[in-house]
Formats: structure tokens, C-alpha cells, sequence
DNA sequence: TCACCACCTGGGAATATCTCCTACCATAAA
DNA sequence: TTTATGGTAGGAGATATTCCCAGGTGGTGA
């Protein structure tokens, strides 16, 4: 590894800057080949010096660094974006990683988890400061909580055609639609919606739909259109 | 700090255990109080000596390190376990943080981490090793991504009368219920319905409540009951 | 083999709900 | 004042749902 790895720091505070390069230049692996003080000036100075890595602050004053992030990322795919932030928000560490950051660390974190995320984010890794882990444990905790149950006991007990037409139900079809489908009579659909809600203790479609939606028997996600 | 942290290993393999306590004997602060090999001797030995931390390891010869987790953290609500283990998928991070592990950190981690993260566990922090950003971020990236939408253009024209009912729609209330609630006839409930139905280009009260979740309008996780 | 049972299938009748239309009133805007 | 909008409600006919009943099929065990 001959070459010095380049970094562009964007951030707004001068001194904050100069503490960084000062850092940095006692490395021999880095090398601030730029700076900017504003999202503006931060994406263009990326673009024309196409750093190997960016330090970006959230706070800028004109636009969100998370923005310019989305920015520079789409235009410069080799450039690897650590977010410096002192937000320790769910969201902004969501949005930053969404918006194509590699890295995250805390504007408290130790200069060592600073060099530590640089060679991380420099391999192509993710890094995520561990002073993060409070959030991202509790958001963690809350999301994909759905996916624990799904195969609900009540469903368990519908037979094959029942959860056929469970599932067409829940997509919005209208029982003579499903009898079409599945060359069925119309009755013989209601009598099957009946035993449906009778099994699983439900007490019209709607609730079917919702009782579909919370174990996960339809895709949520796909209704996009 | 006066007094030392006392430790409870939990791992199968007496190698491992003994390279912990040689490691953790250089440290002033930590004592090793005690070692078992499997989850049964683990949660046993956790009862009799009530250690500070517990160092557990998740593939144990009986069972889960995670069930044993669950069940000391249930009975020491004083002792913060940590999760030692090879496995890096997603699902056992959460469910170890979820069972009530408060620090996660893998076997490839260097021992400053480890040290690092009996630290911060030991103010009851959590801490996540950073080698599980790219498992946690995919994680993250996925959930709450429904979020982004929400607020349709079809949703603002609807009255206020109108956005009512068509929550209460969507909960699953008849419309006779609804017209209780809401001190209306039914048939001036059914109006509503009609006219949400016309100007979101919905064709049943099913469509209604697809459109319900797919804009937020009702939570989807609140249904845990 | 036969009886049994679960499952899928369908119909009838009573009831509930929906659709469409009309209508009235209050309020705000033109 | 006139007009438009929103909230209210009813009637008539079309649809959907409920509940009960029943035939047919296929597998299982006595």
C-alpha cells in the first residue's frame, strides 16, 4: 500500500477542520487533499478531487451532509463517506447509511475510532461507532419484531384451500373474483371466509386484512403501486 | 472503585475459557469469579455467585446461550451478560440484545474490545462490536422503510368527517359501530365510505384499508393483540 | 371392506350491507 | 342573495353475508 489514501473533511467549524488534518497528518497512511465548509463546496470539491474518502459533519449550513452524501455517492462510486456527526438519532444513522455513508462515528468518539472507521470504511466495511449501540439495539429490538410470530397457531389450523382463499381475501378480491380463480362457486368462497373467521376468532374481511398484515401473509412492502 | 467486577464464563470450550482468564488476570479491575461449560451449569453457577458480567457463548453443547441469557437476566437483574460468539447473522444479534444480552462481540475481535466492551457494559451501556455494521446496517436499511411515504395526494381531499370514518374504517368497525361512535346514522356512515371510496379510486372496504397501511394511517405494529 | 371424518363443494332463506339517488340544513364564499 | 361544500339522513334495489343443510371425495383405521 504505497499510495496515501486522500480524504476530503467536510464540516463548518474551521477549528474542527484543523483538528482533524492536524490528526491526520500524523498518519502515514492519510492524506487531506481537501476541505470544505459548506454541503455546496463539499460536493464540488469532491467531484474534482475524487477523494478515496470523505469525513462529513450533518450540521452544514446550507444543505443536510446526509444529502450531500446521496450526492456524492451517486456520482463518485469508489468514494467512501463516513458520516462525523454528533447526532445520535435512529434516523439520522438510518437515513446516513441509506443515503450511502460507510461509516459512523460520534464527534466524541476517541481519535482511535476515528483511525479505526477510516481503515474499516477504507476496506470497503461498514463501521458503526459502538457508542451508537444504544439506539441501534433498541431500534433493532422494535423492527423486524413482526417477523418473530407470523405462523400464527390460529393459522396453522385453516386447511389448504382456506388459506388460498385467505390470501386472496386479503389481496381485495371480491368472493365471486375468487370463485372465478379458483372455479368455485361464490358460496362455496363465503363458506370458506366463514370458517375462516370463525377459526381465528375474526369477525369481518377487514379484520381478516389486518389479521393477514400482522403475520406477515401478505406483503405489505409490494402495495407500492 | 475499589472492589473488582466479578465474571461468569460461559463457554464450551476449555481452551477458550482459559485464555479469558489469563487475559482477564492481567486487568485489575476484573475478576474471573467462575466458569461453566454448558447453559445448565452456566445458569446455575450465575445463581450461586451473582457475578457483575457474564461472558456467554451462544453455541453451547445443551442450551441456546440466549436462553440462558434470558433466564439469568430474568433472575440477576443486576448481572449484564455479554454475547461472545462466532455467529454474526442478524437474527442472533437481536435476539441476544432482545433476550437481554446487553454487549455483543465476536470471537475475531481483538482483546482492547473485549476489555472495551466489558467497560462500557459495566455502566450498563450496551455495545455492539463495529465487525457487525454491515449485518446491523442491511438490518436497519431494511426496517422502517415504510416510513418514507405516508401523506398521499387522494388521502388530502378527503374532508375531515371523511378522514375519520376512514380510520375507523380501517380498525375494522362496521359502519353501524361507526355510526354509534360517531352519534350518525349508518346510511350517513355509508355516505362517507361511498365518497372515500369514489375519491381515493378505491373499489372496497378492503382496498380501503390496504390503503390505510400502505399511507400509515393506521399502525400496523399496534395490532399485537 | 366399511365406517368415519375432514375437506371441498354448493344451495336456500333470512338478514345485513352497499350503491345510487334524492334531500335538507348550516356555513362559508362569491 | 346565490352558490358551493360538507355533514346529515332516508328509500329502493342490488349485493353480500350468515347460518343451516347436504352431497361427494379421499384418506384412515377398525
Amino acid at each position: 500500500m504505497a499510495e496515501k489514501k486522500t480524504i476530503l473533511i467536510v464540516d463548518d467549524h474551521p477549528f474542527f477542520r484543523e483538528g482533524l488534518k492536524s490528526l491526520l497528518a500524523k498518519q502515514s497512511t492519510y492524506e487531506v487533499a481537501g476541505e470544505a465548509g459548506s454541503g455546496e463546496e463539499g460536493l464540488r470539491k469532491a467531484k474534482e478531487i475524487r477523494p478515496d474518502l470523505v469525513i462529513m459533519d450533518i450540521g452544514l449550513p446550507d444543505v443536510s451532509g446526509i444529502e450531500v452524501t446521496r450526492n456524492i455517492r451517486q456520482i463518485l462510486a469508489e468514494t467512501r463517506v463516513v458520516i462525523l456527526s454528533m447526532h445520535l438519532k435512529i434516523e439520522y444513522i438510518t437515513k446516513a447509511f441509506r443515503a450511502g455513508a460507510t461509516g459512523y462515528i460520534t464527534k466524541e468518539s476517541a481519535t482511535e475510532r476515528l483511525l479505526e472507521c477510516l481503515e474499516s470504511v477504507s476496506k470497503g466495511e461498514y463501521f458503526m461507532d459502538p457508542s451508537l449501540a444504544h439506539e441501534v439495539v433498541e431500534s433493532l429490538m422494535k423492527s423486524d419484531e413482526e417477523e418473530v410470530k407470523s405462523a400464527d397457531a390460529g393459522y396453522a389450523t385453516l386447511t389448504r384451500r382456506e388459506k388460498e382463499v385467505m390470501c386472496l381475501l386479503a389481496e381485495g378480491f371480491s368472493t365471486i373474483d375468487i370463485g372465478e380463480k379458483l372455479f368455485i362457486s361464490r358460496k362455496t368462497v363465503e363458506n370458506h371466509r366463514s370458517n375462516i373467521l370463525s377459526k381465528l376468532d375474526l369477525h369481518s374481511t377487514v379484520e381478516l386484512v389486518r389479521y393477514a398484515v400482522k403475520y406477515g401473509l401478505i406483503d405489505v412492502t409490494s402495495w407500492k403501486e
